[in-house]
DNA sequence: ATTTTTCTGTTGCAAAAGCAACAAGGAAAT
DNA sequence: ATTTCCTTGTTGCTTTTGCAACAGAAAAAT
C-alpha cells in the first residue's frame, strides 16, 4: 500500500515539471551528503540505498534502509554535529531530487506529479515519521538480543510471515542496529541454539508464539 | 522560533471549532495511552510530559519528552508490538486533543487555529522528523560517555551556551538514553574526573574545545 | 577461470554495562 | 513537623558487549 507511487507520475513529471530532476546511480556511488542542502528532498524510484554515517571511530551505522518509493535528504535533519553522513546506492539507483520549498508551492507548469506530492506532502511525511519511531523502539531495546527479536519481528509483521529474508547481509545488519558484529552473531547463535528462531542462509523463520 | 505557537490561537479555537477538546492534566495523571486511536494528535499547550515504554522486563524508557507547544499522538505510531506506551504529565499539563483526518480538511466553523494547523500541518511533522532523527543519532551512539556527550551537546547547542539544566532527573536521563543508572553515573563521574564536564546540581558546564 | 574482496562464523580476552543493594540527602506529602 | 518517598551517589559482582584476529565460504571483479 504505497502512499505514493512515483513511477505512476514519471512520464508527466519528466515532460513537464522543471523543478525535478532525475539521476541515475551505480552501485555503491554515493547519491547525495548531507552538508548545508538544506531543502533537498530525494525520493528512490528504484534500487536500494543505506544512510550511513561514520563516527569519529570509525564505527559505521547505517541509520536508514531505502528502499522503492522512500524519501529522504537533508531537509529531514538538523544542523548535525560534525559526523559525515551519506546516501550510498547499494544496487542501482534511481533518484529523484525535489526542493523542499519548491514542492509546498504550486506548480508552474500545472504537472500532475507536483500536485500530488504538495497534496500528500504532509502524509508522506507523518509515514516517516512512524517508521522512525519504530527505529527508537528498536534502538533503546537494552540488549542485542532484543533488538534482533524486535527486528525479526518488524520484518514477519511487514512479510505477513513467521519467515522472511534479511534485506541486510549480517554485516550490516549488526551496524543497523548499532551493536558489535561478533556480539550479534553469538547472540544470533544462542537464539538459535535456545530454538527462538530457524536461520538457512538469509531467510529467518520465528519459531516462537 | 516556534513554528506554531498554540496559546496564540486559543480564543479562537474555543470560540468556534467544534473538532477540538482540551483538557487539563495534573502532575502524574495520564494524559493518553497508545492504543487504538490511530488518529489522535495532541498539542501540549503548557507543562511538561514524557512518553514512557515499559518492556517485559520492567524497563522504564523516556521515549520522548515533551514541553510546550510540541506534538505527539498515535497518528505517529504504528501498529505497535504490546508494549505499553503512554504520555504521563510530569507537571501540570493543558493538552488539545484533534483529529488527524479532521485537521487535513478544511473547518466547518472556518476558525482560523484550524486552518492555521492545517497550513501548517507538514512543516511541523517535519519538526517531529529532525527530532527524531536527532534522537536516533544519539541512540545509535556505541557508549553510554558518547550518548551523555552527544545529548550534552544537544543541550549546549540549543541554549547557545556551554551551561544548561538538565530537563530531566539523573533517573530519567538514564531511561532516556536507554542504558543502566548505575553506569551512566559512574560515566558521568568519569566524565567529571577526565575534565570533560562540570557539574553542579542539575547544571551542567562543557568544558571541552 | 582465477584472483580478489567481502561476508560468515568463531574464539579468547578485555572492557563496558547491567544488577542488586544500601546509605544519605532532598523533596513532597500528610 | 514529621514521615514517606524519590533521587543521588556509590560499590562489588556478574553478564554482556566489544575488540582483534583468523579461517573458510561466497560473491564480485578481472
Amino acid at each position: 500500500m504505497d502512499l505514493l507511487d512515483v513511477s505512476a507520475f514519471m512520464k508527466d513529471y519528466e515532460q513537464h515539471c522543471s523543478k525535478v530532476q532525475r539521476k541515475h546511480f551505480r552501485k555503491n556511488e554515493t547519491i547525495t551528503n548531507y552538508i548545508a542542502k538544506r531543502n533537498q528532498v530525494c525520493i528512490l524510484v528504484s534500487g536500494e540505498a543505506d544512510l550511513i554515517r561514520y563516527d569519529y571511530n570509525g564505527n559505521k551505522t547505517i541509520v536508514e534502509h531505502f528502499s522503492k518509493n522512500d524519501i529522504f535528504g537533508e531537509v529531514f535533519y538538523m544542523i548535525t554535529t560534525n559526523n559525515e553522513l551519506f546516501v550510498r546506492a547499494k544496487q542501482d539507483c534511481d533518484v529523484i531530487f525535489l526542493v523542499y520549498d519548491n514542492l509546498k508551492k504550486p506548480c508552474d507548469a500545472n504537472c500532475k506529479f507536483h500536485e500530488t506530492l504538495k497534496e500528500n506532502l504532509s502524509e508522506l511525511i507523518l509515514q516517516k515519521v512512524t517508521i522512525l519511531n519504530s527505529r527508537i523502539e528498536l534502538l533503546t531495546k537494552r540488549s542485542t538480543r532484543d533488538k534482533l527479536i524486535g527486528y525479526f519481528s518488524i520484518l514477519s509483521t511487514r512479510n505477513f510471515s513467521k519467515s522472511f529474508q534479511l534485506p541486510f547481509s549480517l554485516t550490516d545488519l549488526a551496524d543497523y542496529l548499532s551493536v558489535d558484529r561478533s556480539a550479534m552473531m553469538r547472540e544470533l547463535k544462542s537464539l538459535r541454539d535456545d530454538g527462538f528462531i530457524d536461520k538457512t542462509g538469509n531467510v529467518i523463520t520465528l519459531l516462537y508464539k
